[in-house]
DNA sequence: ATAGGGTTAG
């Protein structure tokens, strides 16, 4: 029986255009909407947000358009709007938020909060955010809090960016605050973070002292920001009294514990987020997928593949998550593994999943794998997708195809400082140092702000390629110019800079100049200038002082005994040794691979006869090692040595140069496997280094590890299908 | 049907 005036095929068509989407059938959902006579405006916005989660917004748009304007709605200008803002185009996203406006659609909180998200990324978001706030006044006292609270965030961020200056905007912040018709905890939170941020503590106090409610999330804040800002009594203080008076946190609301959460782990302050979630009465999945990112961001790589497997119910992202994590922490076999069950579950990769694949093809060095990614991508339409073309970069880079990964950088459709930090890096690694700060300056001229990762390539690419007085430049650029303040990554780039070039004298002072306590990384950067310039004096310092701070480190023990050997301190490198055996230091092939190199530095520098010496060359012996000095180059010290004869098996290091120049030295046996070191950080530069060795040497070599060959002959790498 | 949870660069 069918009613007059309703046509039930077309409404069931309309409903399987979500379906489609739901399950990533995108060109499938298409096809259909085409053949809908008169799709409704359901099935519109569902495809509106479809394509706009892919990124592909030219394709929404184009149904946005199509959509006549007596049918469109305020929910269908929300997507369209969302799309823009997710996609980082604050500027579009404000041009159609006023022509909705202008057409007479009323926004609701949806729109503003989205609206709002997209503003944070732009310029002149100062402005664009007291217009907003003029709206959002104006349109009368109906919204709800979250968007009160999304236009204070926007104030806040703007008012730590070094776009703007922000003591006024901390001021409007504060307005706003003022006259909100109701604060949550949310709001709190915001406004004394904000003071935080902008290193305002006494501000900060003062309102958390005016709280007629006492609410342990903000209290909490406040803790962080004292503990942040290294003021520990004063932390402690406020904990203590927070213990007595402080409403606890459990029994908010779903959301608002949500977005707790999540505020928690991106401070670092992942078991506290925990504690939380444990508490929580209720939970969703958007609870279980915040601890899960909360895991993996901070490096708890056992602790997040356990909470995955509890997990009652997985979506997308869930599996995106885990799948970048493990390629990330050098697990790219078990990412690539995660990806493809993800999909003999049924679930279609999105372009972000596609990314984490693409990752732990760039981990691993897997090039031709990369590559039939790459195609999928094209295929399933993800190819205008921003973040898999920046995995996508990466991946060609590592694997050393420079050549490809211009190309993606060229053809993409928009690109963001991430782009090009990738690129910069991709030729900073190749040892074109010059030519990555060229393209560095290119970045500036296009108006990119660069990042404090920028700043990290750049002083790398200025050390190798001993550019002193260009790093000097960019290091202090970055705080004048750019408003960050260097961390220790910098610091260590900088000293590592200048001891290559022998200015030691100027490192010191570098380092005694820092705003906080020098840790491994800077002693590190030191240690290493000095071993090149036979700085024994000043290295032994930086080495003692990174054997204090460092002591679960292998490495550490090594460097240490070595130096102590070079100078003859036998009795100090007998110490060390003892302290090694002690703590049971092992060489094993999971082991550090430096160590070895470390320790076959000890028969160079010293005395080969001397029984320390010898007692080096048992402890090697005892781990089936048979060491032998094949040759290596007097200037560089670089040795390269051949593991157990019999087994025709070679080591390789990271140093790619050096080591093409040691193989062509060496004269590689025919048949010879090399026997690639699992833990290597990144393997895709050996890959770098054995094809062009491949070609130096003109011969095919094999690499093999547990589970697959790779076969390199003139220059390029082929590896088998084993996915 | 729209939000809250993710991705890519050292």
């Amino acid at each position: 029986m069918i009613v007059s005036g309703f046509k039930p095929r077309d409404h069931i068509l309309n409903r399987l255009i979500d379906v489609y989407c739901k399950s990533s059938n995108f060109s499938y959902a298409h096809q259909l909407f085409d053949q809908i006579p008169k799709p409704d405006i359901v099935a519109r916005t569902t495809l509106i947000t479809a394509y706009s989660a892919i990124g592909n917004l030219t394709l929404a748009r184009k149904i946005f358009n199509e959509t006549p304007l007596s049918m469109r709605d305020t929910v269908c200008y929300n997507a369209m709007i969302t799309g823009y803002s997710r996609n980082n185009d604050g500027y579009a996203s404000i041009r159609l938020f006023c022509e909705m406006r202008q057409g007479g659609f009323r926004p609701n909180d949806f729109t503003y909060t989205t609206v709002l998200s997209g503003v944070a990324q732009i310029v002149d978001a100062e402005k664009q955010c007291q217009q907003l706030h003029c709206a959002v006044v104006k349109s009368g006292t109906g919204f709800a809090t979250s968007v009160w609270n999304a236009l204070l965030s926007v104030y806040v961020r703007c008012a730590s960016s070094p776009l703007v200056s922000s003591s006024s905007l901390m001021g409007e912040a504060r307005n706003l605050f003022n006259e909100m018709p109701e604060r949550d905890e949310l709001s709190w939170t915001t406004m004394i973070t904000g003071y935080i941020r902008n290193e305002d503590l006494h501000a900060a106090r003062e309102l958390l002292d005016g709280m007629d409610e006492r609410m342990e999330v903000v209290w909490n804040a406040m803790i962080s920001g004292y503990a942040h800002h290294n003021s520990f009594q004063e932390a402690l203080l406020l904990f203590r009294k927070m213990r007595t008076e402080a409403k606890p946190t459990v029994d908010f609301s779903l959301s608002v514990n949500n977005t707790l959460l999540t505020l928690y782990y991106k401070c670092g302050k992942l078991d506290e987020a925990r504690y939380i979630f444990n508490n929580m009465p209720v939970k969703d999945l958007v609870s279980w997928n915040a601890i899960l990112s909360g895991y993996v961001s901070a490096g708890r790589i056992q602790e997040a593949k356990s909470f995955f497997k509890e997990m009652p119910e997985r979506s997308i992202l869930t599996w995106t998550v885990m799948i970048s994590g493990l390629a990330q922490n050098g697990l790219g076999e078990e990412a690539m593994t995660l990806f493809n069950q993800m999909r003999s579950e049924g679930f279609e990769p999105c372009d972000y999943a596609f990314s984490g694949a693409i990752t732990s093809c760039a981990a691993l060095g897997a090039l031709e794998h990369g590559r039939q990614l790459h195609a999928q991508l094209i295929s399933l339409g993800f190819d205008s997708s921003l973040s898999a073309a920046n995995a996508l970069i990466t991946m060609y880079a590592r694997c050393g195809v420079f050549k490809d990964a211009n190309s993606v950088f060229l053809t993409m459709p928009c690109i963001d400082s991430v782009s090009w930090n990738a690129m910069i890096a991709a030729l900073a690694q190749h040892g074109h140092g010059v030519q990555a700060i060229d393209l560095f300056e290119q970045m500036l001229k296009a108006d990119i702000l660069p990042d404090r990762i920028t700043f990290l390539i750049i002083l790398s690419a200025c050390s190798h390629a001993g550019l002193v007085k260009e790093g000097r430049h960019y290091f202090s650029s970055m705080r004048v110019c750019y408003g960050i303040s260097p961390d220790e990554g910098h610091y260590a780039r900088m000293i590592d800079l200048l001891c290559r070039c022998g200015e030691f004298t100027e490192a010191k002072g570098l380092i005694e100049s820092m705003p906080f306590e020098p840790g491994g990384p800077i002693w590190e950067a030191l240690l290493a200038g000095c071993r090149t310039h036979g700085n024994m004096d000043l290295g032994i310092q930086a080495a003692e002082r990174l054997f204090e701070l460092v002591p679960q480190h292998d490495g550490t023990y090594i460097l240490l005994s070595n130096l102590y050997a070079a100078i003859g301190r036998w009795d100090d490198v007998a110490k060390v040794r003892k302290l090694m055996r002690d703590r049971g230091v092992k060489k094993e092939p999971g082991c550090s691979w430096i160590d070895v190199e470390n320790m076959v530095h000890v028969f160079l520098v010293g005395d080969t006869e001397h029984p320390e010496v010898q007692a080096v060359y048992k402890y090697l012996e005892q781990l089936g090692l048979e060491m032998r000095k094949l040759g290596y180059l007097p200037d560089t010290k670089f040795v390269l040595h051949d593991m157990e004869s019999e087994h025709k098996e070679y080591s390789l290091s990271t140093h790619s140069e050096k080591l093409a120049v040691a193989f062509g030295l060496m004269k590689l046996p025919l048949g010879a496997t090399i026997r690639v070191f699992k833990n290597l950080r990144s393997c895709g530069d050996c890959h770098t280094a054995i094809k062009f060795m491949s070609r130096v040497v003109g011969r095919d070599i094999i690499v093999r590890d547990a589970k697959r060959f790779h076969h390199f002959r003139n220059g390029e790498c082929s590896c088998g299908n084993y996915w």
